[in-house]
RNA sequence: GUGACUAUAGUUUAGCGGUAAAACAUCGGCUUGUGGUGCCGAGGUCAAGGGUUCGACUCCCUUUAGUCACCCCA
């Protein structure tokens, strides 16, 4: 027969395996226990909406919504019998991010009657049709937060300091945190303005991609990183000078919050962030090295938006933390994460029917007592079972054959010295809680000594 | 979407115009009911298709996939 083609995962798509599982593990429980202690509560949300809710929020303009969303026609969709007239209820669109279903909860579940401020996080997957490489993925993992219901600035600084502390808490030190603001419905428009006139001037010295957004989003060119604009770049109008006098005095509150709390930050006058529905304070944090996907986490505040989508008007400030980069970086700098406890203690080995049964009774004993129990089913010779006890690290064997079958005992094996004992089967499950737990709080102690020299 | 580079065993890599190596991993064996070390063995249409050639894993073209950079962003 001849081989078939092996079908293969889509491109920008991965798979996360044990090794890398035990740092997912820790950068996800990190998180959660940063989040609720801030305060937080933890929600979930669909992975798929309505692709206008994106329309209306990150803009159809941005290239996050406008060439990298996966977008789907479900009245075309193969098999579908759902042949609505309105075509806007068929068009539905997987998150390319997580606050437009946030405000769009928020907003659904009238949420604006609840007790202020609302903080609500959640992790989920998000979506982005975007060619792969180093730290980025078509599917990828964020945590999103947002706060509803407050503009004070100390919540923008507190907001800022709980991503700080997600990061100090794994250890991650080589991260900067840059601040901007990028003003309000007031000052945002004069300083577009301000920047077109500006740029216009000097358009025969910018990159091709920037004379693009000179129409589509003037601001983003301060961001641009090709060579040829930075001399224009330098001499533009800096947003920080130009926001009205209401923004700037939010932007020092939050810097001084900020200092108060110790997190230590870049005030970038450049940062400017793509989605269009950013005011005010915008933040970035990203790593140290000279990677172009360094961005760990970006956010910032959002006065409009609600109001914009229908809703009661009120400030809104959050931030996403993409948990895949966080792992990339956890690995690329080496940083230790903690170890994941011994899997299994003690391996169950069996020689013929008899035995197997008695051995498969008692594996679903010792694990119902929390001893994690390996048993190797299929393997037949004493000698290959004992072989995968091994490959599993298992501190103890229990072998039942034919001859403990038939009189009701065990034999117990250490596997750190091979000395076996004979026990009565109805003693097994008592012995063995013994001898592992003597054996664990042995090896803590000795790890203690280790490091004590 | 644009550009550069890469493609050999499960993994990391050698290799040469004359039909493939190593290390590690996996599985099996080294006679009786006892693991780790050791020894032996198994596994590859050299990414796919086409061309040049007496002959291609090796040279050329196409495709596909991957990596990196741009764009954008987490």
């Amino acid at each position: 027969m001849p081989k078939l083609q092996p079908i293969n995962k889509l491109k920008g798509f991965k798979d996360v395996l044990p090794e890398d599982y035990v740092y997912w593990n820790h950068v996800l429980a990190v998180a959660d226990e940063v989040m609720l202690s801030g305060g937080f509560d933890r929600i979930d949300l669909p992975t798929m909406e309505k692709e206008d809710l994106y329309n209306r929020t990150t803009g159809e303009e941005t290239d996050v919504v406008g060439k990298e969303m996966y977008t789907f026609d479900t009245s075309r969709m193969i098999g579908s019998k759902d042949k609505k007239k309105d075509k806007d209820e068929n068009i539905v669109a997987l998150r390319p991010e997580i606050t437009p279903s946030m405000v769009r909860a928020y907003i659904e579940n009238g949420m604006q009657t609840w007790p202020k401020p609302i903080s609500l996080f959640t992790i989920g997957k998000c979506y982005r049709h975007e060619n792969p490489q180093g730290g980025r993925y078509r599917e990828f993992t964020q945590l999103d937060a947002e706060v509803f219901g407050e503009e004070d600035a100390a919540i923008d600084a507190s907001l800022i300091s709980l991503v700080w502390d997600i990061f100090q808490r794994l250890k991650m030190n080589d991260i900067e945190v840059h601040i901007n603001s990028i003003g309000c419905t007031e000052c945002k428009p004069r300083i577009k303005k301000m920047l077109v006139d500006y740029f216009k001037k000097k358009q025969s010295k910018l990159c091709e991609d920037c004379k693009k957004r000179l129409k589509k989003n003037p601001l983003r060119i301060l961001d641009c990183k090709n060579e040829r604009c930075q001399s224009t770049i330098a001499g533009a109008p800096v947003t920080i000078d130009n926001i009205c006098e209401e923004c700037k005095k939010h932007l020092m509150s939050v810097l001084e919050y900020l200092d108060e709390m110790g997190v230590s930050y870049n005030l970038t006058p450049n940062l400017v962030r793509g989605l269009d529905y950013y005011n005010r304070t915008v933040f970035e944090v990203t790593g140290k090295d000279d990677r172009r996907q360094n961005a760990l986490a970006g956010g910032g505040r959002y006065d409009y938006l609600i109001e914009q989508m229908g809703g009661e008007p009120s400030p809104a400030i959050g931030f996403g933390l993409g948990i895949d980069r966080t792992v990339d970086f956890l690995k690329n700098n080496n940083i230790r994460i903690p170890k994941p406890k011994s899997k299994v203690n003690i391996f169950m080995i069996q020689l013929g029917e008899d035995a197997k049964k008695i051995a498969l009774k008692k594996t679903r004993e010792l694990r119902k007592m929390d001893l994690s129990t390996g048993i190797a089913i299929g393997k037949d010779t004493i000698k290959s079972q004992l072989r995968a006890a091994d490959k599993v690290n298992a501190l103890f064997s229990v072998i039942i054959g034919q001859r403990e079958a038939v009189t009701n005992s065990a034999i117990i094996r250490d596997m750190r010295d091979g000395v076996q004992e004979t026990v009565e089967l109805e003693d097994l499950n008592g012995r063995l809680l013994n001898m592992v737990e003597e054996r664990i709080k042995e090896e803590e102690e000795y790890k203690k000594k280790a490091k004590s020299k």
